[in-house]
DNA sequence: CTTATATTTCTATAATTCTGGAAATAAGGA
DNA sequence: TCCTTATTTCCAGAATTATAGAAATATAAG
């Protein structure tokens, strides 16, 4: 009976609760909206093609990450829409008509409005 | 090579993702600081009283919920300031300078503050 | 058209996680 | 003590996910 924003959200959840997929995740955050050829990352993060291949694959269906073919290369970047839709998901029922309950979330949320 | 940051990261991540968890958990949060008992937990959300025992102990050993015991019952309660470490982490490495990058994480940020 | 580079797909094995039944533990009440 | 309620632990089978080798596909360059 879960709502579909929900199973929405359980997959980019699965999809960020790994290891390896959270560090190209954040590594493509950190790359900006360029984003990086799928050959860099495998380079720079030291994974093998096919199983960075895999991870993508897996970011790209929760909607985490988007790519383009550049002559060889495809180049991958991260949606940040789609981890403003995660964060808001999970910050959404935090406050629930109380303020001094998630003080605490109101902080970290404060504090991200810096950029 | 990943940091322990990233690995306790990784581990709320996990424990979230999973639609009978995530339900949980936001039950939690919904529920505010008293938190609420396994048993109303388990009716609440019609589960049997050992998958929910299972998942509650995967959402503690994440450190995402704590619980103490009244009378015969367990009161769960959600830890606010987990929660708040792991969007903290999410939305760290979002900016990186440019703040034109993320503004839609920005934005969902801001929205967060209303609490 | 042949070769080199970039990435993906296929496939099988290994590892992990999920689920629910049954028994065990903990606490309170008769 | 005995019984009931509340929750957890143990366990085994089922299902899902992860990993890596090998082959396949796509593009570009000589």
């Amino acid at each position: 009976m879960a709502s579909a924003k929900a199973v929405r959200a359980v997959e980019a959840l699965s999809a960020l609760a790994h290891e390896g997929r959270l560090s190209v995740f954040r590594l493509l955050v950190r790359a900006g909206p360029e984003g990086l050829a799928a050959g860099d990352i495998a380079r720079k993060l030291d994974v093998l093609p096919n199983t960075l291949s895999a991870n993508l694959t897996v970011l790209a269906g929760a909607g985490l990450v988007s790519s383009r073919r550049d002559g060889r290369s495809i180049i991958y970047k991260a949606d940040y829409e789609r981890m403003a839709g995660l964060l808001n998901f999970l910050i959404e029922d935090c406050c629930n008509g109380d303020a001094s309950i998630c003080a605490p979330v109101a902080a970290t949320a404060a504090r991200a409005a810096c950029c």
